[in-house]
DNA sequence: CAATCGCATGGTAGCGCTGTCAATAATCGT
DNA sequence: ACGATTATTGACAGCGCTACCATGCGATTG
């Protein structure tokens, strides 16, 4: 009968208790509501605390409790670093709070992210941040099953599950496409390269703008499901020129690729923008930096994943947004590498 | 006495255990150790989880076991793209295993590392997973205090806590230089950003080299707090070829770097690598990319995330590797940006 | 002045699972 | 064939914490 279960040498609630001579529940009460307690214990119990060095156990406190202090994450990739924006943006705005992240990939598979939300579900998260709005009609009752905020991010869209940051991948290719034709460029070609919802959008905004223009060639698009890098929109470029020599600009679903482009433009000798103008996506850092400055689609992705922890938390508080989705835009950002052309 | 505690709607083990008509600790014991089972009960089991959609409370059975199945892991940033690479090969080596990764970012500062591997201890994490070899002595302790395994990534040193993966960044940053060197660049300049201890560890290698060619001077170091990017590393090299107008060549500590040294080179018509030699570091993708394609310093930071968890999870089940410490190595990738110079 | 209220505190009983041990059934060696 | 060993299974208690209710107490009120 002597059942001697490993005790874990650590400190617990019942020892601190002890120390400040209150009953553990004050304690715990302490840990979560300090102004419940008066000021006399409440002193007692935090100097006690830290003599012990003590640290709460989390895994109790969530079986007790039935609630947990993590708010789940899903992102389709690591790699893309318009991910590590958001993330970062994620991480702020965490800083200082008292919930953690429990960040997955679900590597762009619809599937492996339904298998997430139902782990997910079963673990009590007090909050959710998944990445999209294509979830499958399963994901979809999981999440509306679960009991906690979730804020879908990256783009927007009519039918939220609870909240939306995000912004139009449409409107934002068609706004880009659309300055290159005012600029007077009229053979503008599409490079593509995993084509993600989010990317298909672009294309669409894409198409859009040049048939309003009456310029629509489906040869202009060239598009690949393997996943973007900067010698990809290299290739991708050479490939299309190719079958389209009279080609004056690209729009370029993301940045690395405009980069791409631009390293084979100054291989090949075609001045850009004279000869070829680059739009690019996202925005990050080294457009402004490149030779000539490469116009970008600024996406705000960092204040995407600051604002999706906020409406997390607040809403964990009982503080909904006035409207569940909120748009955070998008700038265009006019660099050298699309300057007017004479018509 | 009616205690109605809000019974979460859930399926637990017992329901399971019920419906396939086994005690609940044999169906505990489905999940952990199927092949403890017999092969009907083992079936039974099976299908009255799957027909109840049964999920385990990660949370009560942490609590019950005294353990979880979660690796922590401890980055100093999310911005830097260096991570995300290592990062992806630590989720890959997650893939199909039953742990998760809990993900903390100590931004850079040791006292929040210290802070954060003291909440993971109260966590029990199943093993850990630091970034660099500089942890202060209070960490130190807590993380030799922990009873699980634990790698330390990016660097490898004399003392590890427990294991490494990693690699010199002094004998990279040597290397590199004397490739510089062999190919007959003089007056070669080193640009450091974010100087956190690796970063300081390449800049005793650059040193050491130039010392050892008796070509070092002081003046050819430009360094800055400020983190990193393509911008920042024109400006460097905008600034320190003010004061050093005879430079032939730069070390960059990071391929954003040595990115906008190029795109300040082609600003300024400085020929590269004629009038200008250009190594980066880390070797990202764009490097071959570029024109000219610029050398660096391949390191190896997907198959050091993947490699530590691998480490991590082999260690938990008693397999510890025949050393200790593992020295990924570097490859220095030379490309046309350091083309032999005429003596 | 008794009835009422609100506040701070404590007692009790779990949250859902697994560690330990015990009991039983199946297998084995001589 | 018999005790001994090994595979299966189950009973019980409890991991560390918190939800729920009860209690005591001073303050308020008609």
């Amino acid at each position: 009968m002597a059942r001697q279960r490993t005790t874990t040498g650590k400190v617990r609630l019942t020892e601190v208790a002890k120390l400040a001579g209150v009953s553990p529940i004050t304690a715990s009460r302490f840990f979560r509501n300090p102004e419940a307690l008066s000021a006399g214990k409440r002193e007692r119990v935090e100097s006690a605390a830290r003599e012990l060095g003590y640290v709460p156990d989390l895994a109790a406190r969530a079986l007790a409790s039935q609630r947990t202090e993590v708010i789940g994450v899903l992102i389709p990739s690591l790699t893309n670093n318009v991910f590590s924006d958001v993330l970062r943006g994620i991480y702020d705005a965490l800083q200082g709070s008292r919930y953690s992240i429990q960040l997955v990939n679900t590597r762009y598979s619809f599937l492996q992210e339904e298998k997430l939300l139902r782990l997910f579900q079963a673990q009590r998260p007090a909050g959710l941040v998944v990445t999209g709005i294509n979830q499958t009609p399963d994901s979809r009752l999981v999440m509306e099953a679960m009991n906690c905020p979730i804020v879908q991010i990256m783009e927007i869209g009519p039918d939220p599950v609870d909240m939306m940051v995000g912004f139009s991948h449409n409107k934002a290719a068609f706004s880009a496409v659309s300055h290159l034709l005012a600029r007077n460029y009229r053979r503008i070609g599409f490079l593509g390269a995993r084509m993600d919802p989010r990317v298909q959008r672009r294309l669409e905004g894409y198409r859009d703008a040049m048939k309003a223009a009456g310029l629509y060639d489906p040869r202009l698009i060239i598009t690949t499901p393997v996943p973007t890098s900067v010698s990809m929109g290299g290739m991708l470029f050479a490939d299309l020129l190719t079958l389209v020599p009279d080609m004056d600009a690209v729009f370029c679903v993301n940045d690395d690729i405009a980069l791409g482009v631009l390293f084979e433009c100054q291989r090949r000798q075609i001045a850009v923008p004279d000869d070829m103008a680059i739009v690019g996506f996202n925005d990050l850092e080294f457009m402004a930096a490149a030779v000539p400055p490469l116009t970008s689609v600024r996406t705000n992705r960092y204040e995407m994943g600051r604002n999706a922890i906020s409406m997390v938390m607040a809403a964990i508080d009982g503080e909904r947004p006035e409207a569940p989705v909120i748009d955070l835009g998008f700038q265009l950002m006019v660099r050298g590498s699309s300057s007017p052309r004479p018509a």
